[in-house]
DNA sequence: TTAATATATGAACATATGATAATGTGTTAA
DNA sequence: TTAACACATTATCATATGTTCATATATTAA
């Protein structure tokens, strides 16, 4: 994209007058539909919480059954339950049982690298 | 990690008995400290809002200034500056004034990556 | 200096979210 | 079948979060 100058536009929502009009359409051509960027954005939500967090990376070094996240992160059965619920609609953990236990593990190679690109960018940023 | 059977273990925070020690030491010896997850969170956090998604990805396909990026996504003013605010804090994004309009733009090319990858698990989730 | 424009900020409010307690479900072993 | 265990679910509650309205700040042009 090249520099614009601001233009007058009266058709816009906010109050606002001076937008770069082919900045604006050459981005809405290129932008996905909201539909995707919200499943986006659901899908990062789940990453955005310390415990689910504390989850995923302990999924990324070994499957573990429920109980185990709990010792290792200090969190009530309930809480844990809860979050792999949430974790395992999104398709990001994956489970299989083996009697009473139930055994959690990464669902795809996708989040690995995401949680590894993210951390990436904390350890640059420090 | 080798398959373990589940052991007594009386010292749990949680009321279950049966963890899998040598699972969670050996997780326990690999997750990152628990700021450093935070820190994580937080910045997936940022990632997990469907408005803030569609101004990082606009800001991937051009930089854009504030107005510019209501007239995008018929957002108020005043809410695009607020995140824009938090996603600058967190230098996911850095602005250039050039008289009255202030231009922003993603500050790291991490960011773009983490998009793409994102958008990639989506797509194939679909 | 004053008016107009672009953006930022603060307070208030409604909604979303995560943790908890209590209870339910499914599996195994006695 | 009964008890014990591993995990899931429901309801509730306190907190976090995003948007809005109103207003403040900064820059430019007249």
């Amino acid at each position: 994209m090249q520099q614009q100058d601001p233009v007058m536009d009266t058709a816009t929502t906010c109050a606002i007058k001076g937008i770069h009009v082919e900045t604006v359409s050459y981005v809405q051509n290129r932008i996905p539909d909201s539909g995707q960027l919200n499943q986006l954005a659901d899908l990062f939500k789940l990453f955005g919480d310390g415990t689910r967090i504390g989850i995923l990376w302990a999924l990324s070094e070994s499957e573990m059954c429920v109980c185990d996240i709990c010792a290792l992160l200090q969190m009530k059965q309930s809480a844990v339950s809860h979050q792999l619920r949430n974790l395992k609609q999104a398709r990001i953990v994956k489970n299989r049982r083996d009697g009473k236990v139930i055994y959690y593990s990464l669902d795809d190679d996708h989040i690995r690298k995401l949680l590894n690109l993210g951390m990436e960018h904390v350890r640059e940023t420090n």
